[in-house]
DNA sequence: CGCGACGTTGATTTGCCTCAACGATTGTGG
DNA sequence: CCACAATCGTTGAGGCAAATCAACGTCGCG
């Protein structure tokens, strides 16, 4: 619990009581690579906040190819906000890239979190708009750059995930396939010489 | 102001109080076609209510080019989120299509009211939701289906707004040129046939 | 050990872009 | 009210970015 406070904390300080409440709604979860938080189909009642390890949020298009829409890792929160707000079916996979280490908290009670403290509704709100902000640059750039333009901007933006991720998982990210981001890859690295 | 609580009412009923404190915040405009509610680099100061004309919200590349990334037209809300809530400067531009007459709010007013007005905050709320929701769709349908999928189900969705825009509006919209949007269009009436 | 995920490479194909040209429509100033 | 410019939609020729398909070597893991 004490690394989920420490995030908090660098944003806003939280009082003992505040920490006591946080606590009593929230529950740790040890998962394994490669298990899902979120299946499509089932609605998100969870949202999941990542002490250690890595997932990725992916939709499955008609085809059966799977697309990255998000990554999440150490101190990000997780969850499909469409289906976790409105407590409907999810498209969506989350799926742990490695083992993690989670926290999580259920619809009504992060309902309650954000009503009864006002740290927390902040927090979430920022969280929110930060995706938001996000997802929204993604739609620009996937128009108007090519895909080594994108991928040297990923490598920028997520140096602590480029590392770590299998570059097919990149690629799906990116909206490329693997073979392309190989050759990517070894344009890079001509270039560099 | 009609029109604005007649949206509104369809959700959540108002009453009279409740209707004159919205009203003492909220300014009426006219604005003719091609002009600007918010230009890039300026702070988005205000969120723009729709009732009747059209709008479309556009980032400008490196090159010069301009990439749609969302329209809104009579009902809808439009601001950049990510400006408007953190009071920063603005990378897109917001735009009238054609003559408008819309209703705006500024954020200390808006923040009041989502504090005051619990209606409020509940319909700000789920225009969130829906406006993420949206995107998120967009990344995964950009990934995942050819440009001629896309028009067809931008037909679909948004059935209001297609007979309206000009092509090259949705072209941009789409992510493709103008050019290749009237040969799919060629090819589409073909298949027609 | 053997199997499955991963990364790479090459040959070929394709979806979409670029550039250039043209007619139709709109709108604007003189 | 007309003339001219600007915007729009369309078409065609040629080019490029990225996909597809197939093959192969490597590595980690049960």
């Amino acid at each position: 619990m004490q690394v989920l406070f420490k995030d908090f904390e660098e944003i806003l300080p939280l009082t003992d009581h505040e920490k006591v409440l946080i606590e009593s709604k929230i529950s740790f979860q040890k998962i394994k690579r490669k298990s899902l938080v979120l299946k499509e189909g089932k609605v998100c009642k969870l949202y999941t906040y990542i002490q250690s390890g890595c997932f990725r949020m992916y939709g499955i298009d008609d085809k059966g190819f799977s697309h990255n829409i998000q990554f999440a890792a150490e101190g990000d929160w997780i969850a499909d906000i469409g289906s976790f707000y409105t407590q409907t079916a999810s498209k969506l996979n989350i799926e742990a890239i490695e083992d993690c280490e989670i926290y999580q908290i259920n619809q009504p009670d992060l309902y309650w979190l954000l009503e009864n403290l006002p740290k927390v509704n902040r927090m979430f709100k920022v969280i929110s708009e930060n995706n938001f902000v996000e997802i929204q640059n993604r739609v620009l750039q996937n128009f108007s750059s090519t895909a080594e333009q994108r991928y040297l901007s990923f490598l920028e933006q997520y140096p602590h995930l480029s590392s770590r991720l299998p570059n097919t998982q990149i690629a799906s990210y990116l909206g490329i396939t693997p073979e392309f981001l190989s050759k990517i890859r070894k344009g890079l690295t001509k270039k560099r010489l």
